[in-house]
DNA sequence: GCCGTTTTCGGCCCGACTGTTTTCAGTCG
């Protein structure tokens, strides 16, 4: 997408300009914007024709005119300008650790170095430590960021984090001088990737608390050890960012440490704007403290309601939050059943029984049991001959199960083929309780190409569902390219978010573009196995970031109403709740 | 370079840790 490429641009540009010592609020300016583009939903190639390029926050006039001459001309003559004759490979460094746009400079005029192969070199030949302001010490550290950097550049997982940071809860709980440990930065925030752990201590002792954090089991090295504040790299490379309070200002250091940063920027604004400072050590007005201890009273001292931190990362939440207007998140609690599980009959390892007596024990209302079609062969999808077989079996399954809870949906995630047909004939899809259709091939598609595709999948009347719309898996895939707008507004079928850890998609912003053009949603675990329904959370964690509301989710909706959904379009009526969305 | 309950100039969040510094710059969260 082009945002992408524009957002990475400015980023560069930022970069370039601290490297050159340029004013550092130039640099920020274009950091922002950068910052800014990334959040942003629509393509901006649609912002420019429409001429709404400085409704986009952090973009003015010059910003403006650069992205414009980037989409008519495919370049930036100002950012060539820049450029020029300085090394790219220097310019990528300056994200590795320890390599500031001052250091990054000083090898590049004082000893020439343009590649990392040079400042390897460089390092092991003892040539840096001629420069002034690089001792052993700092050498030594650059030697470790460098090398952390080369081997490590992927985020991980939220799933992988998540249970990551709960076992080093656990180790930290146990320590006598933490009275407290909690989880913050952008893994209380949930999002889909972490960059790195960030954990908030209690303590009377801060300085004995993160002595003892510094020797945790599975710490590989202590890059930082104050009294306030360390960090330690694990074995397997993950940062770990540890802040230690006293309690009084605990509520403020949570603020501080969930950020994200730019929304705490903004809302240190705010409090400087009303007279008050704001810190991790609470919210002051002159020497007076007036919160701290909780992280509510921090929000409301700013005359402002506690905002989930799912929202925090300055996308218009503050502005909401002023008004009154944040929205009434979906909660886990909230799903009445899971509408994307796959059992032994294609790719996953449970059976139909085991997948609804673990659906019963979560509490659901219904859940689809959705296979694959036969197109996806390495996931073994399903002929007609087992489709038969296997409607047999959660027939008897139904019959089994007390009280006929929960529902059994025969259901099938079917492929939309490379040509926007689907894999089964109409009047097999006609036999399905509800059906998810989804790419899992001809990912390289063009826009026009692949958004075609999807638009031809939801004329279907049989397909009620798109499944994880972009097809990207974290890591190793990036999304497909279609129009966003021109799907939501073909309607006829929710768009899912999927909650397996490496998909979560629709992702964030895009489901809260979906929701604004009024689309439905499901929420679903996609899972492979009975355990995997649990991470159903995930997508809730997805949903939340994109402000979705229960009103929104289908899977939200008591089986009578989701019922008459599912029926609904082919049998001609009216599809309830597609509209105006109902709970 | 952006932006406006301090409006079109003059600010732009606030604090901790490290190394090499003789008083603080650089980097990071
Ligand atoms: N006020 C303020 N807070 C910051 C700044 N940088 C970081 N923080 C706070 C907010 C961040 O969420 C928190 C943790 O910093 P991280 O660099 O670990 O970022 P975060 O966890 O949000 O994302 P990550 O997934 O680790 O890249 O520290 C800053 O420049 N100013
Ligand atoms: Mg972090
Ligand atoms: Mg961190
Ligand atoms: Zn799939």
């Amino acid at each position: 997408m082009i945002n992408e490429e524009i957002a990475n641009i400015f980023e560069r540009m930022s970069r370039l300009l601290a490297f050159k010592g340029e004013n550092r609020f130039r640099v920020l300016a274009y950091r922002r914007a950068a910052q800014s583009l990334r959040d942003l939903k629509d393509d901006l190639a649609t912002t420019a024709r429409e001429g709404r390029l400085d409704e986009i926050p952090g973009v003015g006039k010059d910003l403006a005119s650069m992205i414009r001459e980037y989409i008519e001309k495919g370049r930036i003559r100002r950012y060539d300008a820049e450029r020029r004759g300085v090394p790219g490979a220097l310019i990528d460094l300056m994200a590795a650790p320890g390599f500031g746009p001052k250091t990054v400079a000083v090898l590049h005029e004082k000893l020439s170095i343009t590649s990392v192969e040079e400042l390897n070199r460089a390092i092991n030949s003892g040539a840096l430590l001629e420069l002034r302001g690089f001792g052993e010490k700092k050498v030594e550290n650059l030697r470790r960021g460098l090398a952390l950097w080369l081997s490590s550049k992927q985020r991980m997982p939220l799933g992988v984090a998540l249970p990551m940071a709960e076992k080093l809860l656990d180790d930290l709980r146990k320590l006598a001088s933490v009275e407290r440990a909690d989880v913050a930065g952008s893994v209380r925030r949930r999002r889909d990737t972490i960059g790195d752990l960030d954990l908030l201590i209690v303590s009377a002792n801060s300085p004995r608390a993160l002595r003892e954090f510094s020797k945790l089991p599975g710490v590989k090295q202590v890059a930082a050890l104050g009294e306030t504040r360390a960090t330690v790299i694990m074995e397997g490379g993950v940062q770990v960012d540890a802040r230690a309070v006293e309690k009084n200002s605990y509520g403020a250091a949570l603020q501080y440490l969930t950020g994200s940063k730019e929304h705490n920027v903004h809302l240190r604004t705010i409090a400087r704007r009303r007279g008050l400072k704001l810190s991790e050590y609470g919210v002051f007005r002159g020497a007076k403290r007036v919160a701290g201890a909780d992280e509510r009273d921090v929000y409301g001292s700013l005359k402002l309601p506690l905002i989930p931190p799912e929202l925090r990362e300055d996308r218009g939440e503050i502005e909401a939050a002023l008004q009154g207007r944040l929205p009434d998140l979906i909660e886990l609690e909230e799903l009445r059943g899971d509408l994307h599980a796959h059992t032994n009959y294609s790719d996953g390892r449970s059976t139909i029984e085991e997948m609804a007596a673990r659906a019963a024990e979560l509490g659901y209302e219904y859940i689809a049991l959705t296979d694959h079609s036969p197109s996806s062969r390495i996931a073994r999808g399903l002929d007609c001959a087992q489709l038969e077989q296997k409607f047999e079996e959660i027939e008897a399954a139904r019959k089994n199960r007390p009280g006929r809870r929960p529902h059994l949906l025969f259901g099938a995630e079917v492929d939309i083929l490379p040509n926007g047909k689907l894999d089964y004939p109409d009047d097999v899809l006609a036999r399905f309780d509800v059906v998810t259709a989804s790419i899992h091939s001809a990912f390289k598609q063009s826009k026009d190409k692949m958004t075609g595709r999807l638009i031809d999948a939801i004329s279907n009347p049989n397909v009620r569902i798109i499944g994880h719309p972009t097809t990207r898996l974290l890591g190793s895939r990036g999304p497909v390219d279609f129009d966003l707008e021109a799907v939501i507004k073909a309607a006829g079928a929710a768009l899912e978010i999927n909650g397996a850890i490496l998909r979560l998609d629709l992702t964030d912003t895009m489901a809260r573009a979906a929701q604004q053009g009024g689309a439905l949603l499901a929420i679903n675990s996609d899972a492979h196995s009975a355990a995997q329904l649990d991470q159903i959370r995930y997508g809730v964690y997805q949903a939340r970031r994109g402000w979705i509301e229960a009103r929104s989710v289908v899977n939200s909706w008591r089986w009578p109403d989701l019922s008459s959904w599912l029926e609904a379009r082919r049998s001609g009526r009216q599809a309830r709740g597609a509209a105006t969305g109902r709970r």
